[in-house]
DNA sequence: GTCTATATACGGATAGAC
DNA sequence: GTCTATCCGTATATAGAC
């Protein structure tokens, strides 16, 4: 390890992370992101040398950062409910990327499944750190042992309006959708 | 054409349905295939010259088979809630395939989006028959303009359970979000 | 129609010069 | 550390014998 501080190995991971989500994971090639970088296929080899330790980083890089952001939604807002509403938002705030590429957590879940890459239970990770926070904003909202099956509900909602959003390639339906969760969530 | 006839192409076909469902478009081969049906790759391109030729055949029988499933629905049904009700079932009667390689037109349609396929076009139709056919029934069920919306939503709804139980691996989230469907259409 | 080569391209991965 | 050159496997697709 160590490796954290290096820079040129975070521009990897970064290019990797946007090519994997824009062109999926195994239609990604070295050659794509070395390229994207700019630098050559044999110096990619110096930083990774296989094609899983890449994913791996993505992966690992992701789960810090959504841990991350949801800490700090945590810490700037009191509201159990208006934190909810952030998370919603950010379907509304993607609405671009997501109607062209989907979800990047579900649409990789759902490709590491169709490889049986036993790298998909690490890849849910970025899900469960979702639904953990959500269970505990929903706890303090006053739900009971119910809290973590609604934090599923929503976690399955959000990709549900991910993928048709994406296969119809339909802005507005996402839009409709996220009106209609909103309204779901003041019913709480 | 006139291919609808040709026992073997159809025994291709349904090859091909399954293996891309099972292991995704693009990690499946010819050779994979050619195999499972018990025939040379060499024959295989007597069949199909290309590998958008099968894509486009896999897609069209689907698109027939489920308009064909659901006209036998309203032939068989005459309750258009028995008739919906029948249509979330779908969820449980696969829940081993649904856990294990999700949806197979959710996931198609999400693989062809990341390889910008212009095919995503013609996949969505396996959408957007089920959208009709489920925008008759709400508006039987007395619905009026919002029925279209009302049958996106639900068609999200069975996409998202399908994408979380197959990330997780999880069954009992999925029965457990079935339930949650039908108190739904109930409430409707 | 079905087969066995085979052409060609590209993927992941390595070796070794600088 | 970064590069070029290369190995090797596999993929799509074609040619041509039977």
């Amino acid at each position: 390890m160590g490796h954290k501080g290096d820079a040129l190995r975070q521009r990897i991971v970064a290019s990797a992370d946007q090519l994997f989500y824009q062109q999926g994971y195994e239609n990604t090639s070295f050659s794509d992101i070395a390229e994207d970088v700019g630098i050559s296929r044999g110096n990619f080899y110096y930083h990774f040398k296989t094609k899983d330790e890449i994913l791996n980083a993505v992966i690992d890089t992701r789960v810090t950062d959504i841990e991350q952001m949801l800490k700090e939604w945590s810490k700037q807002y009191t509201d159990p409910r208006e934190r909810i509403e952030l998370y919603i938002d950010i379907l509304t705030s993607h609405q671009d990327n997501i109607t062209s590429h989907g979800c990047p957590i579900g649409s990789l879940c759902t490709e590491l499944a169709k490889l049986s890459h036993v790298m998909l239970h690490d890849a849910n990770k970025m899900f469960s750190a979702q639904r953990d926070w959500l269970t505990m904003q929903l706890r303090e909202l006053g739900l009971g042992k119910e809290a973590r099956q609604v934090a599923m509900h929503l976690l399955a909602r959000t990709q549900g309006i991910a993928t048709i959003a994406n296969a119809f390639e339909d802005k507005t339906f996402l839009r409709q959708e996220v009106k209609h969760l909103k309204q779901w969530l003041g019913s709480l």
